[in-house]
Parts: structure tokens; sequence; C-alpha cells
DNA sequence: AATGCATAGTTGACACTGTCAACCTAAAGC
DNA sequence: GCTTTAGGTTGACAGTGTCAACTATGCATT
């Protein structure tokens, strides 16, 4: 039997999935964990203290897909398409992860901070292969999480490809990689 | 004298400046324009329309920083500068423009065809250059836009750099050029 | 000149929201 | 056995987008 905390949590993340963040509220989430409209009250100090949790809880999925396929060398791109897929099947969820956040949330910052490490360890070893030029491990991270992030934002928003064939966030990333590759 | 449709634009992009989109409401804009809470109604079929027309206003001015420099032949950069120092000067503006719009405004989407017409337009001479890689303006193009938009928005949303020096969206874009410049 | 009509404005209401305060209750700790 | 506290409740409050109804003003057509 799950917690009343993880039933409201869960209900937020079906709320989100079906209509965005902004068709979250706490009165709908109070009904559908059976409780009253303000029961939510006593696990999450407000509102975004709940999408926070929803996030953490999304941003820790990313960081398994990624650690996942990091057994062998020429994981990078293999993880960064797990990455794309999982953005793309629950787009609301990726744009509540990278919302601008004011509220601390511990939770948050850790899943962020692990994130983050996760894909630094994945730099190196494609630098090595010549996937990816030399130099500082964080430039060619940031790059990457720019161009991932750009891509998938842009799709999701509709920015992108208004102008006849749309290219695809994978598509993108797979030809960024392949113009960086000096193998 | 501005019509009161222009002054209603100009209020509610002063909200959009000082606390972001969420921050605005009719019955503010309203009061500012020295109207009734219902007046903007009168404008706009609803919230979303007003705003739009704000975003279409901006997406019009990064149009116009992008024509500007495009007499000589390396603008490329220079105009990728001016962008993303736009983007930092207005943050809220820019995410305003790059939210996901339901609200079909045919200003906004004139607006938006014209800045991929005119970023298109900027490629070819690079290529040319040798700045860019050769192949399908639309790839470059893309490619492009994906950097330069997840790298303002990771910055705007404070998703980079949590790791000690943050490198600034401006640096990224420059890098990018670097490493995909055989000149 | 009189009439009709669209435009731009008003006020008032409605349902819904996040949040606060007060109250209740059962279990755990001393 | 008493007290504290975590988890729940109901009720209120101000603020929101939006709808409906009403009003006034200027313009065009007869």
């Amino acid at each position: 039997m799950p917690s009343t905390r993880e039933t409201l949590v869960a209900a937020a993340t079906e709320l989100i999935d079906a209509g965005g963040a902004e068709a979250v509220t706490l009165r709908e989430v109070g009904r559908r964990a059976g409780v009253s409209h303000n029961a939510p009250y006593k696990h999450f100090q407000h509102k975004e203290a709940l999408l926070a949790a929803v996030a953490a809880e999304e941003l820790n999925i990313y960081s398994g897909l990624l650690t996942l396929a990091s057994g062998a060398a020429p994981a990078l791109d293999e993880a960064l398409q797990h990455y794309v897929e999982r953005a793309l099947a629950y787009p609301e969820r990726f744009r509540l992860v990278y919302r601008r956040w004011n509220t601390e949330s511990e939770e948050l910052a850790q899943a962020a901070a692990r994130a983050t490490r996760v894909l630094d360890t994945l730099i190196a070893p494609a630098q090595q292969e010549g996937l990816l030029p030399a130099g500082p491990v964080e430039h060619q991270s940031d790059l990457l999480r720019a161009v991932a992030h750009g891509a998938i934002e842009l799709t999701l928003t509709g920015h992108l490809g208004k102008r006849g064939e749309a290219r695809t966030p994978d598509q993108l990333v797979s030809e960024y990689l392949r113009l960086m590759s000096t193998a």
C-alpha cells in the first residue's frame, strides 16, 4: 500500500502527463488521492514542492537511463538516444524538470547534480575514441547538453520544422556527434 | 498618442519583464492602461492572444537583429551574438516567445516564419567561408538553433553551470562555431 | 437630419484557484 | 495517563480568467 505522499505524487504525475504542469491543481490532486483539498499541505509546503518531487523522480530516471548504457565505450550516442526517447515519451515531465525552480528543493538539487555527474563521466571515453573533440570535459558536456536540450525543447514547443519536413531531436543529436567525430 | 491596444501590449510587456508571463494578470494590465478589468477583451480574444502580441513583437526584434549585421559575409557569429545578447537582456520575453503556443496567432506565425527565413539566409555564406560544414541549409540551421536555444534556455533556467564556473551562452555558441569551422 | 450599427468601454457575476487558520483525531513517547 | 505531533478535516479569503448584459460614441447609409 503506497503512502499518501506517494499517491499524491502519482496523481500529480498523471495530471502533468495529461495536460502539463499548469493543469495540476491541488484540489484535483487531493480528489484523485481520495483526500481533502488541503491534505497535500501536510506533505508539501506548497504546490511547487509537490511539482519538484515529480521533477526529481523523472530526473533520476534520466540518470538511470544514462548509466544503464555506460558499460561499454561507445555508450555516449546510445545513452543520448535513450534520453531523447524518454523526453519525447513524457514531454510534459521534461518541461517540468527544466523549469526555472525558485523553490530550493534538496531532493531536486541532488537529482540534478547526479544527472550532470553521470553525463560528465560519458564524455572522456568518447573523447578517447575521437567521437568528441579534446578539451575540458565541462565544455563538451555543456555543448552536448545545449544541443540535446535545444533540439528537444524546440521540437516540443513546435518551433522546429515549421519549414516542411521536421527533423527529430535524435537526428539532430546524431548529426552533431557525426560532425564532431574525427574517427 | 498610442492606441489603447498598444497601451495594453506595453503594460503586458512591463509585467512580463518584471515577473514573467505568469505574473501577467488581465486586471493589472487593464489597471495600468487606465481601463477596466474587462477592456482587454475588446482587443484580444483571451489572455493568450495578448501574450502572443508581445511575443510577436519581440520575435520581430530578433529578426531585425539578425538582418542588421547581414551586409558583410562573416556576419553569422556577429548576428548570433546579438541574438544571444538580446535574449539575456530580456529573458522573460525570450521564454515567452518560445512557449508552446496552442493559440494560432497569425501575427506570431508570420513573425516566426520571418525569423527562420532570416537565419537561413545567413547559413550559405558561412558555409562558403568554411565556417560551417557543407550540406543542406536546413540541417545547419536547425543545429545552430538547437545549440543557441539550448544554451540560452539552460542558462536562464539555471540548469547550466551548477558545477562551478558557468559558461555563458555566447561562449557556447562561439565554441560551437569554432569546432565546426574548417577555416 | 434621422436611423442603424459596429466599436470600445463599463459593471457585475461565476466558478475555480492557492493558501491560511482553526479544529479534530489517533498513535506514539515520556 | 498525559501530552505531543503527524495527518487529516472544513471553512474562509483574495485573486483569477471569462461570460453576459448594458451603455455610449462615432460613422455610414438612407
